[in-house]
DNA sequence: TTCTGTGATACCCGCCAGGTATCAGCCCGG
DNA sequence: CCGGGCTGATACCTGGCGGGTATCACAGAA
């Protein structure tokens, strides 16, 4: 039984994400015949077809999204090896093995509740070195995911905990940002279906798996982009009650009667075996046990 | 940044599962020269050492640990990825897409709880063909992990459900099993001192992660091996209560007082997207919510 | 000492991944 | 109805590297 060699996979990823043999080459640095013939090459090694070549473009088979799938897991597991052998070799050499643990956050999400666990957790002895690596919107799953953190702090439901372990930290309501000008931000309270539908406040619409879904709203990738347009009246958004500390002058806050809560949970990969995350996960659930400092 | 090639993780896992280019060369059916320039290489690479290569032997580095965990769960990984996709493809025929879901079991364990499942799910409307796929020990988390099954049940402590999603069916106490002969059969109830240093009875050994412990007791791999050294006068076994069911004349079933129990669970890859899937975990936790039949 | 067993080195060869040039079908616009 | 411009597939060549054999360097045991 022949192994997948991580090369096909990714030529095949690649192809599968373009659905287009080209775009898909030049993507991967290469010329567009020979990845033609390695696709080809796996789909007989595979006994099965992948993909439909129809003339101009290509579709997926059923097996073709299983690989893809599955192939997306199976790459993010060969990056995270990587760079976790690295990250342990290279803080290796001191013979005290200082560890040092990558906590992916949303840049400017959770900002205090981050704050209060690198606090407590800088206070504990033996607290390991802590970097902090911030990303945009859903990235953090995927940070967990290829081994570029060590443990998350992940918002569901818009990341999935699916295949990690985890601890909820904390649930809030969620309120809807609008420009400060616009007649609704004049209410009380709103309902999604009041500004679902507002035409000159399309929803602003954020990557998943790395690229955007077509539609009406402008495209955003972080909170400073998106409190950018809001500014500027292009757009409105629905965002957890703590994101008020990033708010502008230029934007109006309002609660909505029917948002599902949104909860941060902080997630880490199942089988971890470190120590220093293990006393990271012991500060975070003794923090949501303890009073939260009013503030 | 280049990116592991599965060739190379492959070639690391088995020497640092042997410890022994050689033997590791063997196995993967080549010569050891290529062999070790292929490992350096992969250091180079890396910029990590793995491997402490001593006169006699050889023995992991901190970040040889973390390559060897992370490149088996990669390599499983890209395993399941081609086993999930030929699967899917050689189902794909019919264009009414006929799926079928594999379950791993532990051979002659929970029987009664799988044939009441199998039964329950046949009796659905759209069911899927099931094949059963039954292992030895503490193998079906290896099933689930590398492709092998789509679904499997697995007994905890003994498997772990980490990086799964799972429900629970059943919780049972455990039974001592022993030589009907011995004189300790005679008892009315064990505790697990009264077993775990009779002399003329060592506990049997099982696999872990594939190679045996060293110990005093024989090696098994299966009930029928248990079964018979039992009925043998060899060893003795803590099982579970259901394991009454394969019990021969020759052996004698005692109550522990002091074993911790031990549940079985059905448990499926996370994110798994498989109606079939869905079906059957449906009809597994209506199954532990309905009264079970007596026997 | 010499023998044995370890992993590393030296050197060679054949295969295959990748390149360039070109083809083959289809959909345009004219 | 025809040619240009897309698409992906084919033909063919070349270089690098993965793998083989032969050998070395070294340490421990008899």
């Amino acid at each position: 039984m022949d192994t997948l060699e991580t090369r096909e996979l990714r030529y095949f990823v690649a192809v599968a994400e373009e659905l287009h043999f080209g775009r898909a080459a030049e993507r991967l640095g290469m010329a567009q015949p020979p990845l033609s013939r390695a696709v080809q090459q796996l789909e007989r090694r595979l006994g099965v077809s992948l993909l439909e070549r129809d003339r101009r473009g290509v579709r997926l088979t059923g097996a073709g999204q299983v690989l893809l799938h599955e192939g997306r897991t199976a790459l993010d597991a060969t990056a995270a090896a990587a760079r976790r052998t690295r990250r342990f070799g290279s803080a290796d050499h001191p013979d005290g093995p200082r560890e040092r643990l990558v906590i992916g956050v949303k840049a400017a999400a959770s900002h205090d509740l981050l704050q209060r666990l690198l606090d407590a957790y800088a206070a504990e002895p033996d607290a390991a070195e802590i970097e902090v690596l911030a990303g945009g919107f859903n990235e953090q799953e995927q940070m967990l995911r290829d081994g570029r953190a060590d443990v998350a702090l992940l918002i569901v439901p818009f990341n999935s905990l699916a295949g990690f372990d985890s601890e909820e930290l904390l649930t809030e309501g969620r309120i809807a940002v609008l420009p400060a000008r616009h007649p609704l931000a004049a209410r009380k309270v709103l309902s999604m279906a009041d500004i679902s539908d507002v035409p000159d406040l399309p929803i602003a619409r954020w990557p998943r798996h790395g690229s955007y879904e077509p539609g009406p709203g402008p495209e955003v990738r972080d909170h400073t982009q998106l409190a950018q347009l809001i500014a500027l009246g292009r757009t409105v958004a629905v965002v957890p009650e703590s994101a008020r500390t990033w708010l502008w002058h230029e934007h109006a806050a309002v609660p909505l009667s029917d948002a599902p809560p949104v909860s941060t949970h902080i997630a880490w990969p199942a089988h971890s075996r470190s120590l220093a995350l293990a006393g990271l996960i012991r500060t975070a659930t003794r923090l949501i046990a303890d009073p939260a400092p009013t503030h």
